[in-house]
DNA sequence: AACAGGATCCTCT
DNA sequence: GAGGATCCTGTTA
C-alpha cells in the first residue's frame, strides 16, 4: 500500500513484535538501489538483554530512544554497517534489525559495490545489506517517512495477507544474550534468508532466558 | 588510558 | 563447520 509518511510512520510506532512481520515484503530504496526486505529481528529496547539498549542510551544507541521510522546504524565488529528502523512509541528503544533482502532496483550498482558475490548474497546478512544499499553510519537517524534519500515501502494491502502465510519465527543470529527468544522472522522459500549461527558464547540451548 | 566484547564477513576445509 | 580479521564502543580505573 502507498501510505503517507503519517500513515507509515502509525504503522511504525506499533510494538515490535507486531511491525517486523509487516516489514517482510516491503521495499527499502536508497538512491538507486532497492531491497525487498525477507529478513528481519525484532529488538526490544531497554527490556530486551539482546539489544544496545539493554543498558540503557548512550551516544551510539540515542535515535533508538527517538520516533519511530528513523534508522539505527552502527558499526559491527568495527566494519560493517548494520541498520533498524526505529518502532514503537517515542521514549522506548525499540528497533528492527534488517538482516537480509533481495535487489529488485539497481542491480547493475549494487554488484559494483560487492563485488565477486552472487546475486542472491547482495543482500543477505545485515552487512551486505547496508554495502550493498550504500547506507553508512552517516544514514545514522534518517527519517524512512520523510525525504530523506531512504524511502520504506510497505507491501500493497493483498500483497501482506498473501505473504502472511509464509511467515516464520526463530531465534535471533549471533546473540550471547537472550539467544532463545524467537525474534527474528523470515520468508519461507526465500533464498536471499541468512543462515543461522548461534553464538559461542551464548548459554546452552534453552538457558538464556 | 586500557580492556574486553561484539546484532559480521570471508576464507578456508 | 571452524577460525581469524579488525576496530569501534562502553566500561572501568
Amino acid at each position: 500500500m502507498t501510505h503517507t509518511s503519517d500513515q507509515l510512520r502509525a504503522v511504525l510506532s506499533r510494538p515490535v513484535l507486531e511491525v517486523a512481520p509487516q516489514l517482510l515484503g516491503a521495499h527499502l530504496r536508497v538512491g538507486e538501489v532497492t531491497v525487498r526486505l525477507t529478513e528481519v529481528e525484532a529488538y526490544a529496547g531497554e527490556q530486551d538483554p539482546g539489544s544496545h539498549a539493554h543498558r540503557g542510551r548512550t551516544p551510539r544507541t540515542g535515535v533508538m530512544f527517538g520516533p519511530a521510522g528513523r534508522l539505527y546504524c552502527y558499526l559491527s565488529y568495527g566494519v560493517h554497517t548494520c541498520a533498524n528502523v526505529v518502532t514503537g512509541p517515542d521514549g522506548e528503544a525499540a528497533a528492527v534489525l534488517l538482516r537480509a533482502g533481495e535487489v529488485v532496483d539497481g542491480l547493475a550498482l549494487a554488484r559494483g559495490r560487492r563485488p565477486g558475490a552472487r546475486d542472491r548474497d547482495l543482500a543477505r546478512g545485515p552487512g551486505r545489506l547496508c554495502r550493498t544499499l550504500g547506507v553508512e553510519l552517516a544514514h545514522d537517524g534518517a527519517d524512512v517517512c520523510g525525504d530523506s534519500g531512504v524511502t520504506l515501502t510497505l507491501p500493497a494491502e493483498g500483497e501482506a495477507e498473501a505473504l502472511r502465510p509464509r511467515v516464520r519465527w526463530g531465534p535471533r543470529v549471533g546473540l550471547s544474550l537472550a539467544a532463545d527468544r524467537p525474534w527474528r522472522c523470515w520468508l519461507a522459500g526465500e533464498e536471499t534468508v541468512s543462515v543461522y549461527r548461534r553464538s559461542p558464547r551464548a548459554t546452552p540451548i534453552g538457558n538464556s532466558g
